[in-house]
DNA sequence: ATCTAATCATTAGATTGTCTAACGATTTTG
DNA sequence: CAAAATCGTTAGACAATCTAATGATTAGAT
């Protein structure tokens, strides 16, 4: 009977997972001056470059009001643009400017700064179950 | 050099933990009306009775004003209680009432039933390579 | 070809979580 | 006992989040 293994497995899933996302953002806001959302929102649009709000709203797993709040703050603050779409005119396009690539480029380093110096300490065999076991959480929450 | 790995390692670390958080919270939000913090608010005060504000702070993370609000917020919806600490009246007591421990029960079965669902669905091996994992995974973010 | 239904985005309004700075009350310490 | 540290709250700001409603545009059905 696996049911209680499963059971507490998924308490101790759900209670790591939100430490080491609370710790994380506390990393973050230290070094840089951008929220989690936004952060994940410069690396989505950098590799997608005129996506619109309802892609954002999809990668970010948020509603899509709350979506279009982030990019238009983000515009306000010229990390991102925005353009029509020329074939759909419902849609925006949207792309980092200048700054907003220059600002992931910057966050991308502080951010992975940290936790890079902790990894540099587990030895080799952690890390590679770590990796493993990264592509089997990304299953269970897709 | 393993530079590299580490430095891929921890922006795939990232990005997972926050994927995952998002998802949890999703669907914490559909099936319970808690939020996150005040979810591991429940559990923390249910496992360590009359603690203070500064317990819940640094447990979530936050600062203090943020946990004095979230316990106050809490409180008004009658989930916990707040006594005075006998020893130290500097400090708060607080505990669950019994509202909040029903609350944390049914939120702990509805927020763990998704995710065991979804482990029910891989194999055994896979579920312990994620369980050493998160020992892993909490020693490199407290 | 037009009318209806679906899709995309925003506005409006509410709630929560989050921070820093400043303060009041209490305890600890020199 | 006086100064310093600790605990909690207040004040004020801002970001993230939701649902419901609206406007604009496109797609589909007849």
């Amino acid at each position: 009977m696996s049911n209680d293994f499963d059971e507490r497995l998924a308490e101790e899933l759900l209670e790591s997972v939100f430490q080491a996302s609370r710790t994380f953002r506390r990393w973050m806001r230290e070094d840089i001056s951008l929220s989690v959302p936004q952060f994940r929102v410069l690396s989505f649009v950098n590799r997608n470059r005129d996506c619109s709000v309802e892609d954002v709203a999809s990668y970010l797993g948020v509603s899509k009001p709350t979506a279009s709040k982030i990019v238009e703050n983000m515009r306000l603050k010229n990390l991102l643009y925005r353009t029509e779409n020329g074939e759909d005119r419902r849609k925006v396009s949207i792309g980092l400017t200048g700054k907003g690539l220059k600002v992931l480029e910057e966050a991308r380093l502080k951010a992975v700064l940290e936790l890079k110096n902790r990894l540099s300490k587990i030895d080799q065999q952690s890390k590679s179950l770590l990796s493993n076991s990264l592509k089997i959480l990304a299953e269970l929450t897709k």
